[in-house]
RNA sequence: GCCGGAAUAGCUCAAUUGGUAGAGCAACUGACUUGUAAUCAGUAGGUUGUGGGUUCAAGUCCUAUUUCCGGCACCA
């Protein structure tokens, strides 16, 4: 994918672009208004009031013909710079406008004008209009002014450019493809979950495929933990309201949670997370420093209440399962412990081929009195703290203000999807706040009772997001560990071979790999076929020649190759395959 | 939740200005007995998401609603 934002041509070809687009909507629309057009990473959108007005589907057509119209007509874009009050007279009957200018100092402020249109505007622009040929409006929605719902909601067009057909063509044709990859288009395809109304909204179900391969993350990630030294709970998915009044979740989340249930007195929530009960089990019984750290862990069920808009898929859903844990240390080990986090992160994505993320170091916004626990010098101590620990670790971040959890900064790492925003994956959060409000102890060396410090992690993030995330990565053809059919056996002609293939299929299900026998009457052209579009990474094919010698040919998936080996042969390689993950190549003897 | 769009057979999609709901794949039945991406023939499959309305007549127009899709906002 070309960097649009990153490249200097590109940028000022889409900026300049989003001014066209502009004057080609002040020309359809007389009485539209402007707020920002901005150059983002899929190209270029502005964001214009109509008055009452929307822009509908059919009128993308009508404006790119206006924009292609303008661009013939090859005006000059001039840059003029002029003094705050030239501007405030300039753009004085213009909100939007006026309120950027407030913002700016004087001295700073400059114009570009093409033809019968001018726009404040920082540039730089090219040349002429002229040069604008190759763009396409992409899509276009509803934004709200200043991305606040509270404000009102512009509408925003989308739209991308280049300096040759070609780039655009190719641009169009990897978007098309995105879609291919969706992960939703994958599960249903290869029938890995589904939904149904009479269920629920935002409730996904994981089929029989489907949840093999949930499984299978599951074992992997818990064996890795176990490793580590964590110790796996099993907790309630309801609790007590209480327990999240204490925690401070129901203050900050209560519009996200499933309302309480009225139980004899009692009110009862869905959980939306674990924490609080993790906290519960530390406190279960009095710790001594020597226990520490304490590192708790679960495949924990959750529910949130998402927004009706927010839902996609596996991705985001009502129900969803964290890979969650909660390490409970001593203020020395905080450091060595979020390293060790950090590693594992990293050692999982290795394992999975993940090289495309953007490590983000999340704090609070200080001004933000509602969101965040008010405790500044936690804050500053928590937030140094983990700007030391990613110092030392030597990984590239970026800060963002008012990413932050309510009780504690956090280390976030981001992937992009085949289609839509970019989410967190995994997540280290550094946690002053809870573990005093549940009054955690621990006895110190000294013996004085001190609190311990409780870093909340998550590295498949949910098993559900990173199902999806792995589906859109490998567009579904899985890695043989994971795939839900592992080898598919296709006898040449059941009536001679169908023994032998059941010989092949009882050994191999012996080895733990899952194995299916198509011996449908049907064409083994047929049969291969299918076999490839389930994207099953072994077909095996049995003849009159494999029977005889006791071999087997196999098909990869993707390849249109057949190799032929021993059956013996054939099980030690795909036993080897399975338990390396495929992350060592077999040699055969 | 907000702005816009969509919903037709299990799946992918047709159906002219309102005028008999159709195809391919899948399923089922039968024939074919096949060595690496679709053998042939037949059968069945629908209250066109749901509820109201307009009309002689509604998949098509209006209305409400549900779900999905593209964004926005949100994401402990």
């Amino acid at each position: 994918m070309k960097e649009i934002k990153n490249d200097e041509r590109l940028n000022k070809l889409n900026h300049s672009c989003a001014h066209l687009l502009a004057q080609a909507i002040k020309h359809l629309y007389p009485n539209a208004k402007f707020w920002v057009g901005p150059v983002i990473e899929e190209g270029f959108y502005y964001d214009i009031d109509l008055g009452d007005e929307v822009i509908k589907e059919e009128d993308l057509p009508r404006i790119e013909k206006e924009m292609k119209k303008i661009s013939k007509d090859g005006k000059r874009i001039v840059r003029h710079e002029i003094s705050k009050v030239e501007a405030e007279e300039m753009f004085h009957d213009d909100p939007y406008k006026m309120d950027l200018i407030s913002r700016m100092e004087d001295g700073t402020i400059s114009c570009y004008t093409q033809g019968d249109f001018t726009d404040l505007c920082r540039g730089p622009h090219v040349e002429t209009v002229k040069e604008l040929k190759h763009f396409k409006l992409l899509k276009f929605s509803g934004a709200y002014w200043k991305g606040d719902s509270k404000n009102k909601m512009l509408q925003r067009v989308y739209g991308i450019c280049f300096d040759t057909p070609e780039d655009l063509e190719e641009h169009l044709q990897m978007l098309e493809e995105a879609k291919q990859r969706d992960h939703r288009k994958i599960g249903k395809d290869l029938e890995l979950f589904m939904t149904d109304d009479l269920v629920g909204r935002g409730l996904p179900m994981f089929l029989p495929n489907g949840y093999i391969i949930w499984q299978e993350l599951e074992n992997y990630i818990k064996e890795k933990e176990r490793k580590l030294g964590y110790l796996h709970v099993m907790t309630p998915c309801v609790g007590n309201v209480e327990l999240y009044k204490t925690s401070g979740h129901w203050d900050h989340y209560k519009e996200n949670m499933f309302p309480a249930m009225e139980v004899d007195g009692e009110a009862f929530v869905l959980r939306p997370m674990n924490c609080p009960h993790h906290m519960m089990i530390y406190a279960n019984k009095l710790h001594s420093y020597r226990d520490l750290p304490i590192r708790i862990g679960e495949i924990a069920h959750d529910f949130r209440y998402e927004a009706s808009g927010a839902l996609k898929g596996i991705e985001r859903g009502r129900h969803f399962c964290q890979n969650d844990a909660h390490l409970f240390v001593t203020p020395e080990q905080m450091k060595q412990e979020f390293k060790n986090v950090v590693d594992l992160i990293f050692d999982v994505y290795k394992d999975f081929g993940i090289t495309d993320y953007r490590c983000v170091l999340s704090l609070r916004d200080p001004e933000d009195k509602e969101k965040y626990h008010q405790d500044d010098e936690m804050w500053e101590h928590a937030e140094n703290g983990l700007r030391e620990v990613l110092k030392d670790l030597g990984i590239e971040y970026t800060e963002e203000i008012g990413e932050a959890a309510f009780y504690g900064p956090k280390l976030d790492v981001n992937v992009k999807p085949a289609v839509g925003n970019e989410y967190t994956l995994s997540t280290c959060q550094l946690d002053f706040c809870l573990p005093a409000k549940f009054d955690l102890k621990y006895i110190d060396k000294d013996g004085v009772k001190k609190t311990p410090i409780v870093l909340h992690r998550a590295i498949l993030g949910s098993l559900d997001r990173f199902m999806a995330y792995i589906l859109e990565e490998t567009k579904g053809v899985l890695p043989l560990w994971l795939a839900p059919v592992q080898v598919n056996i296709i006898p040449v002609n059941n009536e001679y071979h169908l023994e032998y293939a059941n010989e092949i299929k009882e050994i191999l299900e012996l080895a733990d790999i899952r194995v299916t026998l198509d011996n449908r009457e049907e064409k083994l052209s047929y049969k291969m076929r299918e076999s490839q579009t389930k994207k099953i990474p072994y077909t095996l094919i049995l003849g009159d020649k494999e029977k005889e010698e006791g071999l087997v040919s196999y098909r990869l998936h993707g390849s249109n190759e057949t190799t032929t080996v021993s059956k013996d042969e054939f099980l030690i390689m795909i036993k080897f395959l399975v338990m390396t993950k495929g992350q060592m190549e077999y040699k055969s003897k």
